[in-house]
DNA sequence: CTGAAAGCGCTTACAG
DNA sequence: CTGAAAGCGCTTACAG
């Protein structure tokens, strides 16, 4: 009186009665093999369990086996060059598992919705990139029971979705102690926005790193904006504006990045030779900017690849091994950093190598051309929560 | 005793029993509307019919209006920062109508893999986006009756698949007649993929700028390669280096102009002052350039939104409005591009005005703020085979 | 643990 | 054009 109606049957019409036939047992028993019951021998049960699967019978209301598996992956939008490489990461991750992805925006659709079409479809479950979630929208994902991961999402999630970041406060300390062994003292940050995670998380690297330096901290030189051009461009202005302007600038984005390059032109500083640059994100930009610029690089393949991963361990019903994964960031140079002007020696603070002299600061460089960037350090490894994974 | 038992029926017991009671009509006639026989006479199938569709009955076999409806969309590869652009622009599309979007590559599954999936996703069609398609692939896509857009195909596709692309021989011809009216009498190409429907169209565009303007052809300054950086680079040190070099190159790509400006550097030429340099495609590379680049726009998004459109048209069992749609390029100038070294005044030969005096030359071009790019022309406008299009 | 028997929802050949 | 009747594939309450 259940579910028998409501059928997804495979094939043809005696398959259970030409089993039942096969099996030497009656029809009724077939059928409650096939419903679980469980008033059936162990050994007739794994005969005709047998017999079901080697006909391709489909129980009803379970999912095709022939039937694409597939996963969603939402974005805030689909524009920033970063969004690029994560796709590629998890379609990369889920081709080689033959599993398709459908790939869409919160822009039309809200989380809730897309939570509910990944339910609609039968979906493996769902990967939310770099979005904010209410928590009206924490409660739905953790009552739809669909495995949902998140890939830096914006403010610190329930710890019962899983989430996927890469170590920005390593990674910010690592860049502002590169600066630091360079021999600058007075470095300004234009950081990103402080209420996001990795907002915070690069704006206190980078406070650590000055700490560490014995360097105090001084909030004249240092702004919190959005991770885009314009505010960059804006927090910059100021910073350089300061009494006693930095001669070094942390940007915690590519795009702010540019707008501390863009600062520096109209205060008719040049750059690497007046103010060096550091920025974070790596991606496209960086290395297209002029100068090209020094960054921590975010791994964001990477993060596209292992948010898939963790997802397909969720959909077969593992627990997550860790609520929260951070991948390792790596330290970029190219042109947009070097020693300050009048420092002949570096100091070499020893937190990490100077090797000013070894970067390159006259020569082009192509994008599609790493080999010629040098990356310095490499950040916290990767880690679940501190503790290496892989 | 056909398709009956293959099932994907919807909802509990005696529905049809139901809708018979509430019809005022037999079980039999109700399960004769459902097959769809012929003996039924149309008040009382009406009857029947709205019954069916108020009570939400599936057909067994047919396609449940609950279940999402999905396109697929794959390409060569997901890098190159086109590939976003196209992506965005196929979902921003699909969203309105709120259909999905399966992304995949062409790399772990062939295009008759994933015409395959598609049908067994029932997707409502494919984009298939600059891809190389076979012979085989072409008689499998008309054989499957799936509807299939394709975008950019390297080679002429069968007049049976719709194909979209932009105006590439009236685009090239436009950015040619550019350089020809700021005073270039010299001008160089790093032509694409002779191969390619597009590296051809490209290539016939310069040479007719150049024929109209009454300047031979010469294949010294020419060369035909892939449309990457390492290719552009090779064929731009071939063209500087000829006997008589050009003072202005035309690149067939973003990543090739990249390699024109290099090949400028390593030959110690500035860039505008002793080459003008106009590139192809205007992705977020060609703004990001040392210098800007000017260059021939094309509309990714444009071309991803309209393959959606045409796709969803033909799965609708409407034919397509034309076999091949080309979507207009614009030039877009930028600094790279001035008048020749010595020319005091543009000849202006009438094809497009030169406005180099225009072009700001030295100011750094954010990005993200194309405000301060100059369009001068439209090419082609949006054609159906030379037909105007909405 | 198994199956004969009754029953359910639906389909169809056939009589009118 | 309609429906009574036979039948099909499957399920389940029940007897053993």
């Amino acid at each position: 009186m259940t579910a028998q109606g409501k059928a997804h049957r495979d094939a043809s019409y005696g398959l259970l009665t030409a089993i039942a036939g096969e099996a030497g047992v009656s029809l009724s028993t077939v059928s409650k093999v096939v419903h679980r019951r469980r008033d059936v021998g162990a050994a007739t049960r794994a005969r005709v369990e047998e017999l079901l699967s080697r006909y391709g019978y489909v129980r009803p209301g379970e999912r095709d086996p022939a039937m694409p598996q597939q996963i969603v992956a939402v974005f805030r939008d689909l524009s920033g060059p970063y969004t690029l490489e994560v796709v590629r990461g998890i379609v990369a991750a889920a081709d080689e598992l033959g599993i398709d992805v459908v790939t869409g925006t919160t822009g039309h659709r809200s989380i809730s919705q897309w939570l509910q079409e990944s339910v609609a479809l039968g979906a493996a479950g769902l990967i939310i990139v770099i979005s904010m979630l209410s928590e009206e929208d924490q409660r739905r994902i953790v009552e739809q029971r669909l495995p949902v991961v998140l890939i830096d999402p914006l403010s610190a999630p329930s710890h019962d979705i899983p989430s996927i970041g890469v170590t920005n406060w390593s990674g910010a300390r690592d860049a502002v102690q590169h600066l630091v062994a360079l021999g600058h003292t007075r470095i300004g940050m234009a950081a990103g926005r402080a209420h996001s995670l990795a907002g915070a998380a690069r704006l206190h690297g980078y406070r650590a790193a000055l700490e560490e330096a014995g360097i105090a901290y001084d909030p004249a030189i240092v702004r919190s904006t959005d991770f885009d051009f314009e505010e960059g461009l804006i927090a910059s202005l100021q910073i350089l504006g300061a009494e006693n302007p930095p001669t070094a600038v942390f940007a915690a984005s590519d795009a702010q990045a540019l707008g501390v390059l863009e600062a520096a032109r109209q205060h008719g500083l040049s750059v690497p030779g007046d103010l060096a640059v550091m920025s974070f994100d790596d991606t496209l930009v960086a290395a297209m900017a002029c100068p090209p610029l020094s960054a921590v690089r975010q791994p964001f393949e990477e993060l596209g690849h292992e948010a898939t991963r963790v997802l397909l361990h969720l959909a077969e019903g593992r627990p997550p091994a860790s609520p929260r994964i951070e991948l390792a960031t790596e330290l970029v140079l190219r042109t947009s950093t070097s020693v300050p002007r009048g420092a002949h020696t570096a100091p070499g603070h020893g937190a990490s190598d100077p090797q000013g002299k070894d970067v390159r600061t006259d020569s082009y460089v192509e994008p599609r051309d790493m080999g010629g960037d040098k990356v310095l350090g490499v950040s916290g490894g990767s880690t679940t929560n501190g503790v290496q994974v892989r």
